[in-house]
DNA sequence: ATGAAAGCGCTAACAC
DNA sequence: GTGTTAGCGCTTTCAT
């Protein structure tokens, strides 16, 4: 409504200073070629007159804009939001990405994105062309969508693809879901589990085939079968309940499970419930995420702990990092999941 | 790095159509004096051409940012996401706001604010002029500070107060906190219980006196005691359980408890534990908030619902119809607080 | 109803 | 090392 005009410009500064807007603008973006006692000069008329660029007018001279974007899905991000299942995957990525961001001077804006719609291009050009962000992080399942990340490198913008090993354009960060899921199956064994069941994610989620190869690894290592042991969910309660229905459902049923998300977890723990069957003395169970309620569900659920917040920072640093024309590395970070132990496994029955 | 310039320009589209910037301005802007024929031919032009205005351009001609942000406290929000106790305030603002805004062509953007530092109107002001949002929301404990709200109305910025019953500069909304404990108290006084205590929570919330309200007018419109039944926390799971132990340690305890908000609910629960009382049979128990995780506690929480999101969205409409100098109410909005029966609050022992 | 010109706050390119 | 100039993409005036 108002007609709201930046209150300090950097004028008035240059004017304060006595010095020419370049000086100001140089000394703002830390470039060289200002006398030491210059910058100092201009540094006290910024700070005594509480100056701040104005963000849209750096952006409009073609300078970075200091806005980072994360996207997210839409469909699954709405749909945690409202089933409140405690799904804390957009506060973890606010924690060590925006935090990271406001460290450097930049802000982090969630997107959300639609996965499986065609507009998806028109949805991020839009996006792009309307806040004309310095970098874009890609959660899965977007991580290695080919639209997108051409899309990007079109552009020439910074992104960093979080759940994904691929070389090629983009910095790709991973907390290892292979080996993730491997401890975890590991751990079943060393209980003394034999069948070893596992529920697995999406296909459209690429870390759902490595959850799955982990899983295959530990089980082929020990001599162990996985016939008949895997089933397929698509991280949804409705699904995972199925799942384990499945999965219980066999001749030789296994005794214990993993979950390649929260929600099948808990669904495994409903259906153990509804069948009778007691975890983890009849079942042991282990999931993925680690989000807030499986450490107050009865048993607390041992769980793979994904470091969502650190891989956030690191996208960010790597944006940043690259934005400032510095090396970045052209190979996958690696932030390793861990394994916390709950109550939820336990050595199997002797029967 | 890279030289990054807008793909599609209004000149484009100007070009494209054979119209003037300003017509193309006109269309986009929705405003008034142009033909429809001209209106049709430039939207064409712009579907055509991908065209999205760029909002750093737009904020420099002096008009709207799109930008809405949303102010939270900065140590608690931290906290929260740190501590992954399923705290979701900062999802349902989204949920609620995001979204709201997204519908009008806004974005929301998430700004943490110290609220004890000194610097507080310097951050404020650091975030105001260098993004130059259209409008702000206020969360408690800020929904009244006087420095922010005088610096907002000063900059003629757009402001809601979440959470607040004040009137004057900003819209105020609320989720009538003083009729929810009212709500949670005369459940527990129908359920049969006379001793009921109440956990309040810190000073600097408005909010927890009004709770503190309510419990009161509910136990005095019942013609029940209330000294010795109120103690003091401040929203951590640590004072929770010092208030709990407190209120337990009378000669005639309460047989029923409500707390402020659900950790010092759960720390309630886990104090009941460890003295041997069982809820909901020896200690009935209402919690505030209803995060996720009070649902799957043991016993689940009967607690109040607060309507975040739709609190947000609320708060996002009124800025958005002032920005387009709409009329807006200026008396409070209320969205009342609802409560939810689980399983923590039950008739007291007849002993 | 439409167009032309001026300028928003800042930086890049080029002078000095 | 520092200043000057010319835009960036858009919305305001103000003409027509």
């Amino acid at each position: 409504m108002a007609r709201r005009r930046q209150a300090v410009t950097i004028k008035h500064v240059a004017a304060d200073a006595g010095v020419s807007l370049q000086t100001v603008s140089r000394v703002i973006n830390k470039e060289p070629n200002v006398r030491p006692e210059m910058k100092l000069r201009v540094q006290e008329s910024i700070d005594r007159l509480g100056y701040v660029p104005s963000i849209a007018a750096q952006r409009m001279s073609g300078s970075r804009s200091y806005l980072i974007l994360a996207l997210n899905d839409r469909e699954r991000t709405i749909a945690d939001w409202r089933g409140r299942q405690g799904t804390d995957w957009v506060d973890q990525m606010l924690l060590g990405g925006m935090l990271t961001c406001a460290e450097h001077g930049y802000r982090m804006i969630i997107e959300l994105v639609d996965t499986h719609s065609d507009h998806i291009e028109r949805e991020l050009l839009g996006a792009i062309a309307a806040l004309q962000p310095d970098g874009v992080i890609l959660t899965p399942p977007h991580s290695e969508n080919p639209l997108i990340i051409n899309l990007l490198h079109d552009h020439k913008i910074s992104f960093a693809r979080i759940g994904s090993l691929k070389a090629g354009p983009g910095f790709a960060l991973t907390m290892d879901d292979e080996r993730a899921a491997r401890l975890a199956t590991e751990h079943l064994i060393d209980l003394g589990h034999r069948r070893i069941g596992f529920i697995a994610g999406p296909a459209d989620y690429e870390l759902s085939a490595w959850r799955v190869d982990g899983w295959r690894a530990s089980m082929a290592a020990a001599g162990l079968e996985t016939a008949g042991l895997l089933a397929q969910g698509d991280f949804s309660f409705a699904s995972g309940k199925q799942a384990a229905n499945h999965l219980l459902d066999q001749d030789a049923p296994p005794s214990a499970i993993v979950a390649s998300n929260d929600q099948m977890a808990l669904a495994t723990l409903e259906v153990g419930r509804e069948r009778g069957i007691e975890v983890p003395r009849d079942l042991s169970l282990i999931s993925f995420d680690d989000t807030p309620i499986v450490r107050f569900t009865h048993p607390s659920l041992t769980a793979v702990v994904q470091p969502i917040a650190e891989v956030a920072a690191r996208a960010v640093e790597l944006i940043i990092a690259d934005q400032a024309g510095r090396e970045v590395p052209d190979t996958p970070i690696v932030v390793p999941a861990t394994l916390v132990l709950r109550n939820s496994a336990a050595p199997p029955r002797s029967d």
